[in-house]
RNA sequence: CGCGGGGUGGAGCAGUUGGCAGCUCGUUGGGCUCAUAACCCAAAGGUCAGAGGUUCGAGUCCUCUCCCCGCUACCA
């Protein structure tokens, strides 16, 4: 770190439209934070900035569904984002927004910057426009018809029946998903920002200057690049936004993506009026806390607005996460499929750092990573309350028990006490290194291991019998092992800093600085200790199943909300129904179609012969499921070949809105063949 | 062959420039009893997804195959 003077961290802008969850935290938050709280514990010059990133179409989408404004729906995720944030002890030094005045002037005058400066191109285009809301609709935001499988619910984008990527035009009878119109083509102007021009720069840049970037990082830049940069619009039609500040931009907003690492910079501009020397001097190092989805924006997007502005610098490192998932499953803010700050600290009152513990040693440093609440009752149970908890616990009550809670004095060091208290200070190093190159999981086992070493300490010492034949020989082990302990409140402060506070608390002391770390006269002979408590609490199995069950309900909630019926199909004449020859059918025998995800071969027998169908329910039935199940079969469907298997004939089956497929079969058990009608 | 990331003992992960395969948890046995039945020691457990190649030597480099995740609405 010697090349720089001081340090400018941001933590990517939360989007407004609903609470941050455990994956927000554990991909951006605790890993800045920890970075963050170890530059300031070490003295270094240091700002953490971020905010609430509150325009872009769907918050507006999200307002028109409440029926209410888009600045309501910000402010009120603002104000759940801010504090949950400042409950789980992110210590930002300043969290914004970016429909603050500030931001709109910072955010203005770099677009019109640029636009004088002829870095931006123009381009008409034609789009679709939903005339209803007035509106014009980004691909995602139309349906209709795919051209290729005819599926009726293919986007604008993509076709996720068949896989094909579209564009919005080629969709047959598209549709606005906002207000279920029929959108009209209309030509609209944008401004570009050519990203293909600043590819050799980049290239230069990322390719050849920062190799030390995580592989995610680098191999997603180098990507993109080989593929060849496209001039990407910077500009969107919408009423919700920044409006585009130059002339003849009526009802043009900057697209959410330009704003909003602007956004980085008026925070700290309202943050301090020495701004610049943070964005504009080399010996500031920035850095980019993200996770994986936003790697484009950031290394390739931001960094050329900044290069096409000119006074700014780059960042120096952007440490991207992958993913968190949740009990196997992605997270998902939608499906309410997620664990949210703000109820997880109702269920666990003050147990901010035992997340914090958890999310930082299962933080998606290089793969994404699953949370599940077993492992997090198992993290607090094995390793904060057996680790760190009891150590600290052992140590005070037997201060306490033999001198009073008042640090003894040290006699004579044994070589196994300067040994000890020598590996202590030799945890230091590798928590540093690996804090400094963002491998927290990593650095968070060498402060626990502080603890660890305190209760091999304990351990082999035994004072609790040597109490019995030498009290000077104790108050040495004691005062070793109380060393060991301030030591362990200043290596677990960026980690835990509710705990190590409580542990100061316990101490009687001051913060003792990152300095001190390794030291061996933290606590001084005769200092009078305040009276224990427990760090850490067992977490029973009651409470993680409360939380399970919490889940799987909000689960079947979702489903059942998010179940909208089919329209009914045109009418048939009862011929066309008696074509359909349905039977009862008995499944004698079934096996997985190898290779596949999602076939089952079943062998039915359906009164009139035996014979063969694939069906697509693998996901949904194994093949011991469905043996000797009675099912309806629909039996002179032409027969078809999926994976080389002929299949002859269709089994019903219910599906519903999620996919979800059950099968329909009789009240009673019914002879195989019996017809259906 | 779209691109990127990943596949390592039961679980979760490290493995930097190729040099005896590690860590945490769990399991088993032992020790200890100060401590929240916590702590300490020891052991068992892996053909490093699969196949081939380069090399004195490959988890690590090259080629091919398989599987998972992201790039694709909400979203870190």
């Amino acid at each position: 770190m010697s090349k720089f003077k001081r340090h400018l961290v941001t933590s990517a802008l939360p989007y407004a439209n609903g609470p941050v969850h455990i994956g927000h935290l554990a991909g951006v938050y605790i890993p800045s934070d920890i970075y963050v709280r170890y530059l300031r514990l070490k003295g270094e010059e240091v700002i953490s900035i971020c905010g609430s990133d509150e325009h872009g179409v769907p918050i507006t989408i999200k307002a028109r569904q409440e029926g209410v404004t888009p600045q309501d729906i910000v402010d009120k995720y603002h104000g759940i984002i801010k504090k949950a944030f400042s409950d789980f002890g992110i210590s930002f030094d300043i969290y914004s927004r970016t429909t603050s005045a500030m931001h709109k002037e910072t955010a203005s005058d770099f677009f019109r910057k640029l636009h004088d400066d002829g870095k931006f191109i123009e381009q008409t285009s034609e789009q679709y426009y939903d005339s209803e809301v007035g509106q014009f609709l980004a691909d995602r935001y139309i349906t209709g018809e795919c051209p290729h499988c005819h599926n009726l619910k293919a986007y604008g984008d993509q076709c996720e029946n068949c896989g094909t990527t579209l564009s919005a035009t080629d969709l047959i009878d598209p549709k606005s998903t906002i207000s279920g119109s029929k959108p009209i083509v209309k030509e609209t102007k944008h401004w570009f920002l050519p990203l293909d021009k600043y590819e050799p720069f980049l290239r230069e840049w990322i390719l050849e200057g920062h190799k030390e970037w995580k592989s995610n990082v680098y191999g997603q830049c180098k990507s993109w690049m080989d593929l060849g940069l496209q001039p990407r619009a910077v500009s969107r039609d919408l009423n919700w936004g920044i409006p585009v500040p130059v002339e003849g931009a009526e009802g043009k907003v900057l697209y959410v993506w330009f704003d909003a690492p602007i956004g980085y910079i008026s925070a700290t501009k309202e943050l301090t009026p020495e701004w610049e020397k943070y964005w504009k001097d080399e010996e500031t190092k920035m850095v980019h806390f993200i996770g994986k989805d936003n790697i484009v924006f950031h290394c390739i997007v931001f960094p050329s607005m900044l290069k096409a502005h000119g006074d700014y610098i780059l960042p120096e490192n952007v440490p991207a996460n992958e993913f968190l998932n949740l009990e196997g499953d992605k997270i998902s803010t939608s499906r309410n499929w997620a664990v949210w700050l703000h109820e997880y600290l109702i269920d666990f009152e003050d147990k901010q750092d035992v997340l914090r513990y958890v999310l930082c040693a299962n933080a998606p440093e290089s793969k994404d990573n699953d949370f599940t609440w077993k492992d997090f009752q198992a993290r607090n149970n094995n390793e904060l309350v057996a680790i760190l908890g009891n150590f600290v616990n052992r140590v005070l009550v037997l201060t306490g028990k033999y001198f009073d809670g008042k640090v003894p004095a040290s006699g004579e060091l044994t070589d196994f006490d300067k040994q000890m208290l020598e590996d202590v200070a030799k945890c230091k190093k590798p928590l540093e290194s690996n804090i400094e190159n963002y491998k927290f999981r990593e650095a968070l086992k060498d402060a626990m291991n502080i603890a660890r070493i305190g209760n091999k300490y304990l351990a082999d010492t035994e004072p609790w019998k040597v109490i019995k034949s030498d009290e000077e020989r104790v108050k040495t082990i004691l005062n070793v092992a109380l060393q060991i302990t301030a030591n362990v409140s200043i290596a677990i402060e960026p980690f835990m800093p509710f705990t190590s506070a409580k542990m100061l608390g316990m101490m009687n002391s001051e913060p003792f600085g990152w300095e001190r770390l390794g030291d061996t006269n933290l606590l001084l002979e005769g200092h009078q200790l305040a009276a224990p408590s427990l760090l850490f609490d067992k977490i029973e199995d009651s409470a993680i199943e409360f939380q399970v069950q919490k889940l799987e309900s909000a689960k079947k909630e979702n489903l059942a909300r998010e179940y909208v019926s089919e329209p009914e199909k045109a009418s048939i004449s009862f011929e066309d129904f008696g074509k359909m020859d349905i039977r009862v059918s008995r499944v004698v025998a079934a096996e997985k179609v190898a290779k596949t995800k999602k076939l089952l071969k079943l062998t039915v027998d359906t009164g009139v012969d035996t014979r063969t169908i694939v069906s697509g329910i693998a996901e949904h039935y194994s093949a011991e499921e469905m043996v000797g199940r009675q099912v309806l079969v629909l039996i002179n469907l032409a027969p078809r070949e999926l994976k080389g298997i002929t299949s002859q004939g269709m089994i019903l089956m219910a599906e519903d809105a999620t996919g979800k497929l059950v099968t329909v079969t009789t009240d009673s058990d019914v002879k195989e063949g019996s017809t259906v009608k």
